[in-house]
DNA sequence: TTGACATATTCCTATATGGGAATATAGTGG
DNA sequence: CCACTATATTCCCATATAGGAATATGTCAA
């Protein structure tokens, strides 16, 4: 098999950085036209049009026509699965004097157990 | 251009969902041999030994030789990047009904500019 | 050395890009 | 209908998988 498709999902959508960057710029919350993102990310045009349609297939962003311009919106409560996710590490660096004094202490453990394969 | 290598950052490593799985295994800080992994995630030592490679070459795990084992641990803080940029988007799930307020406001604003249009 | 165990690596293949260029589609105003 | 603007789509191609199978590498134990 080969890679997932970055339509399956959040995670592999937002794994490109292009795309994190058009994220970005939706960020606020406010619709805007695709050239509206294409000035402000500076890529070509129909290089963003794909990426929103990827974005558009995970549901992070919405869509609505007006005129013949097309708004898309971020959809931002659909990132959710991906802060979850992350945020079940977050002890990793929230207490980090914590992970410091636990690695501390799983080494001595460790010199403990060498020395008893050692002795044993 | 293909797709970047999933070793090129976190957000791509962690894209794959068995990545996931195995990282989750790891979560409680304890090191792990492969074969525990592998017990732990149901998938073949093969996979789950190419997967914790292209984790180890993002730094998201460390390895540390026992033997003839091989012991994984997570390198948690790594992870950081992926929650902090999930989290700049995190009003879009905490303040829910503010949001619900703000759309229903941006509709009414919405209508006023189309009425406008019409108008004039 | 030999056998058993733990892991990594190699081969092979189907598949999914992402970018660039060119083009198609569609709505607007005249 | 025509020129113009805004977007989407199609083509083509180099590249990077992820999985399965088979195999190599490394280590321990007797």
């Amino acid at each position: 098999m080969a890679r997932a498709a970055t339509t399956l999902d959040v995670f592999n959508a937002v794994a490109e950085p292009r795309r994190r960057e058009i994220l970005d710029v939706l960020r606020d919350g406010r619709e805007r036209a695709v050239n509206e993102v294409v000035d402000a990310v500076g890529m070509p045009q129909p290089s963003v049009s794909k990426h929103l349609s990827v974005l558009l297939k995970v549901g992070v962003v919405s869509v609505t026509r007006n005129g013949q311009m097309r708004l898309y919106r971020l959809n931002g409560n659909n990132l959710k699965p991906v802060h979850d996710w992350a945020k079940t590490f977050e002890r990793y660096w929230t207490h980090q004097l914590d992970r410091i004094k636990e690695r501390a202490e799983q080494k001595m453990l460790h010199r403990r157990q060498e020395n008893n394969n050692e002795e044993g």
